[in-house]
DNA sequence: TATTTTTAAAGACATTTGTAATTGTCAGAA
DNA sequence: TTCTGACAATTACAAATGTCTTTAAAAATA
């Protein structure tokens, strides 16, 4: 097998170490292009669609890294994303994680790492640092995880979904009124509509239900 | 460095096969015990305090090994634990983690990727197979995660939290009294005082903020 | 283009809810 | 043993809420 690979990393003396840590593996890995930050990243890649895998800088002007894997994702889903940062805090690594990346190295990866991360998330798994895993076992622990209901899907309107939004808040009609400019009256009706879409009868139970269907 | 390590697998063939890995690794990992299952590991760790990280099978008579891991990281926080096991769904693995496991390898871990993650445990660090590890992160991704707050500690009596609990299901005053066997009119008092002392005017807020607080 | 959905608004009515003031019992702490 | 906190109950009232009905323009979709 042999993998093509982006770099997107703003500092070059950074990147040229990565280049030089894949070379080590030319006979399954080569790299083809860096890119300076999120935008240029999207740009080549979309003229370039060849790449199986980018490594990623967070930190990195014009658009960051976090940003950047959520566009990809999006436009480029089969690209696998591995994080290479010396950020090691919850919010980086969760931040990055939601965005839908394949793993999370340390810079101070060595290149045997390097290359047996990439070729773990080739393989259809993901990788991590030991002690990104670390973190991110303690944010499983500590977190309070409750699992979306997927079956039925309820579709509602964007405003309804505004409402929604004001109302987990803890919100009256009258504030909610206030803060969309429309009268109270209408709030009332889109709340009515919301608990027929969701089959609810009160606030709490619409709300609690929107949380478990993604709708919050 | 040398690791004691002790053995929780009620498959006399597995464990011996998990025995032959470690055995190759004799400079730093020294195989204990074995035991055949939760409740024998913990008996057995109680007269030999030494180990240093037991390799945990989930699946077993008596007492299983997510059970035995959360009585184990209580009762002796310092012992690392990796889980060792052929189930790679989802609820084992949440499980496993929110036990306070350390670790989770397949069993068709090869004895370099068994000596590897111990090591990376000891250092302080976590391991997973790549496929357990991109689980983990399905899980973070389709999860609705929210940190809890840890600031101020709201304290709340048991009977208040009973009636939390109902209202969070989105029962009214009068339904909480039925099930609970008092009148609405407590009910009432009841919630009353759980605003003050959460600080907030209505259901909706008292429920998004006692699920802050892990009150729920 | 025709049709459905969404958004907005108003009126009406029975319930529910948030707050307050008061009274009393009981168990555990100082 | 007095005191405090938790639990239970009642009364009262203004405000908010849940439901229902009707009207109508704008937007999206077929």
């Amino acid at each position: 097998m042999n993998y093509k690979i982006a770099i997107a990393e703003d500092n070059t003396f950074l990147a040229n170490l990565l280049v030089e840590k894949l070379s080590f593996f030319k006979e399954d890995l080569q790299y083809v292009f860096r890119a300076r930050d999120g935008k240029e990243l999207v740009e080549k890649l979309a003229k370039n669609s060849e790449i199986d895998l980018v490594l990623m800088d967070i930190k990195m002007p014009n658009m960051n890294g976090i940003e950047a894997t959520k566009i990809l994702k999006k436009q480029f889903p089969a690209i696998k994303i591995v994080m290479i940062t010396v950020f090691d805090d919850d919010e980086n690594i969760l931040q990055s994680i939601q965005s839908g990346a394949n793993g999370y190295l340390l810079k101070e990866a060595t290149a045997d790492e390097l290359h047996k991360g990439i070729i773990d998330v080739m393989n259809g798994g993901a990788t991590m640092t030991p002690s990104i895993a670390m973190k991110t076992l303690k944010i499983l622990q500590t977190a309070n995880i409750q699992q979306y209901e997927v079956n039925e899907e309820i579709k509602l309107s964007k405003r309804e979904k505004e409402v929604l939004e004001q109302l987990s808040k803890g919100f009256g009609y009258q504030l909610i009124a206030e803060k969309l400019f429309v009268s109270p009256a209408t709030i009332r009706k889109h709340i009515e509509n919301i608990y027929r879409k969701l089959q609810v009868h009160n606030k709490i139970q619409a709300v609690e239900k929107a949380r478990r269907h993604r709708l919050l």
